[in-house]
DNA sequence: TATTTGCTATATAATTGATATAACAAATAG
DNA sequence: CTATTTGTTATATCAATTATATAGCAAATA
């Protein structure tokens, strides 16, 4: 399971660490019960902040997709509540398509698409979270 | 076509004018070439500062929903062209609902309610802007 | 010509995003 | 038990965003 981050998009980075891992669940490469990386950890890995990491997992538990305890650390652990602004998000979305013209049958066939390229198997997890800066940054803690 | 602010919700204001607009044209309620009030108008009716709905507008011109003229106004003219990142944003709507464990047809049957909801026509357009303040304030401009 | 309108330019204040330190408390490893 | 790791909390700073407040300019219209 790998992560990227772009220091350079309009979606905080915060954000974006929810995101994937949200969309790493979601493969099922991320099972219940899978660790994830301390908050130092990731920090380190990324070249950021440890708050920034911080608020992402603060988040996805908030939200129901973790637990976080002392010294075990992150543990995926989906609460199957979806939250409850889900489908006027989605109504969101829809809509910006049909206002663009695209037919309903359309709109549903790009939602099946998506649909399948995350339930898709086929994908050997690997279980690590990646930079995604260019440069290559000199692991330090000796 | 009644538009509501909610001036404590997270969302920003801007950003619920926005949305609201896109709902409508995808409701058919704001068809191509409908003229929406202008800047000044709309802020006076809300409540709220002539800039603020001063980038909805910005924002809605550059995402290919209108065409804002010198004295005409903004006008509704949807460019049949989606997003670039729509996909992306849908990728990581509907993970979501996958990492909580709603299964992909029960998604996907979701995807076709709300659809339904938005196209399913009944509605005669009102075509005014309105307040949502609880507080009935003074109109004032003597 | 006078008004309306979009547009631009500042300025200010509150909030948010990100970073930087520092310290505390709980759980684990030795 | 001791030392370390980890999540958590508390500050502080800085930049960007959100929203407001004025002011003025330019184009289109009546």
């Amino acid at each position: 399971m790998l992560i990227f981050i772009e220091p350079e998009s309009e979606k905080p980075i915060y954000q974006q660490i929810r995101d994937q891992i949200v969309e790493g669940i979601a493969r099922g490469e991320l099972l219940p019960g899978t660790g994830l990386p301390s908050i130092r950890q990731l920090a380190a890995d990324f070249g950021i902040n440890l708050h920034t990491v911080n608020k992402a997992y603060e988040l996805l538990e908030r939200q129901g997709f973790l637990q976080v305890r002392r010294k075990t650390g992150a543990v995926v652990q989906p609460s199957g509540r979806l939250a409850e602004d889900w489908e006027a998000r989605l109504s969101t979305l829809l809509a910006e398509a049909l206002a663009q013209g695209l037919p309903a049958e359309e709109i549903v066939g790009r939602c099946q698409r998506v649909l399948a390229a995350l339930t898709d198997r086929e994908r050997p997890s690997g279980s690590c979270a990646q930079q995604a800066g260019e440069r290559g940054e000199k692991p330090d803690k000796p």
